[in-house]
DNA sequence: GCACAAAATTGACGATCATCAACGACGATC
DNA sequence: GATCGTCGTTGATGATCGTCAATTTTGTGC
């Protein structure tokens, strides 16, 4: 799970296996030699801010491992986790392009490595590398149907369904399949950014929690959820007659 | 307030003052001139559909008059309306980046002009100017963050400030100052889409819009809302103490 | 003008939620 | 080890919402 890159302080995010699925993965060599000269490689932890809301941009994110939460807040202490980024994902790349402060803040939700790419090797990057841009206005479009899809089911599902639908996601990236065939999460996130995902208080989703666990498809212990049958549990928000 | 392109069929979006605020404003003479070819102005009647969820993307479409509005569709029925599209804004061009269907429906709301641009003049002029893809990259990243924001807003809102918050935006697109001082909106979409936007259902805010009456704070007649007072409408957002 | 369909409103009821409060568990810090 | 703050859970209560149903209004096509 771990790759090798992590140990290797010098090497080029190209050779990095993390590297090949990430917006950077086909650079041509004097490119890729830029990018290693421009990038600085760090380790996050939990809890730690990548970038913070408000502050001014300065260059581009690659996430390389571990979980980082990306955040919205505002003046009255509200907070609500908008997205999770993963190894090969670039963050912060919006407001380097538009060229305004960071909208939102990226946290580690644990240990995590993150590379960054400062303003001007981006911009280098960017000028020899028109299908670089190409490539950032595809994760663009991608993250803006992601919302889009995250809007619809916030107007169209109930919380419940909201929660189920979420940890069916993060049975993906954070799921492992356990002895008896059940499958078991290590939760990224605190309950309360849980409820900030559904759109609901803290209290609410205790209780959503309480009643998947009477209802026997779902069991949590502290950040740790078991589902004893996926499927079960995606036939919740598939059949609601 | 109608473009005078709208009289002119042969007539380039250079040269018309919606053009001027589009994505294509500041093409050379040749790109001007494959565009002016490859585009068809078309008149849309209230409800018609510009493109549909579901289907292969055929070009690109730039909204020249009128209110498009952006829908998402279920298997079950249920239908958000998740953006609103007005004179200048390009749309439909994320299928056409990523060479997939139509994610979303365009409806006319309302009566309409639309230009569309096929597939080989869209991808000839991106091509030939790299400015272009750059515009789409910023477009995609001011609708994500819009869409962010949205996201936000119904994970921290309740449904009447989310209403509150819809009418105060349709009041920049939508209002005009009334003689008494007071602001007027001729609301360009139903109930029904007022409630997928809100993320409710129509008979809550049937219910939400009584008490908005009540209170004073605004006054619905079918689809005309007058507001007495926008910055006391404003303040409800604000002032949650 | 009439008929029909769709939209919008209103009522009633049970379900769900937000809020406030209290409490225990946990981790960080000194 | 003691303290503090945060997190998570649980209870009680009033407010809001979803659903079903009945009704009125609106709009459209003939």
């Amino acid at each position: 799970m771990t790759p090798t890159c992590f140990k290797r302080e010098g090497q080029a995010c190209i050779a990095c296996h993390v590297g090949r699925r990430s917006d950077w993965h086909d650079l041509d060599q004097p490119a890729s030699a830029l990018l290693a000269s421009g990038r600085r490689r760090r380790e996050y932890g939990s809890g730690e801010l990548v970038f913070t809301q408000g502050e001014p941009n300065d260059g581009v994110h690659c996430v390389s491992g571990g979980t980082v939460g990306i955040r919205r807040l505002d003046e009255k202490g509200n907070s609500v986790l908008l997205e999770l980024a993963y190894p090969g994902d670039t963050i912060g790349y919006r407001s380097f392009l538009t060229g305004s402060e960071h909208k939102t803040s990226a946290e580690a939700l644990g240990p995590s490595v993150v590379c960054h790419i400062d303003r001007v090797t981006i911009a280098a990057l960017l000028g020899g590398n028109p299908a670089l841009g190409l490539r950032f206005l595809k994760r663009s479009i991608g993250e803006l149907e992601h919302a889009h899809d995250m809007i619809f089911r916030q107007a169209t599902l109930s919380n419940r369904h909201k929660l189920v639908h979420l940890l069916l996601v993060l049975v993906v990236r954070h799921g492992r399949l356990n002895s008896n065939g059940a499958q078991s999460i290590d939760l990224p996130v605190s309950r309360r950014d849980l409820a900030s995902m559904v759109g609901t208080r803290h209290e609410t989703i205790s209780r959503i929690i309480g009643r998947l666990e009477t209802d026997g498809v779902a069991h949590f212990s502290g950040r740790q959820v078991t589902i004893p049958s996926v499927d079960a549990l995606a036939a919740e928000i598939d059949c609601l007659i």
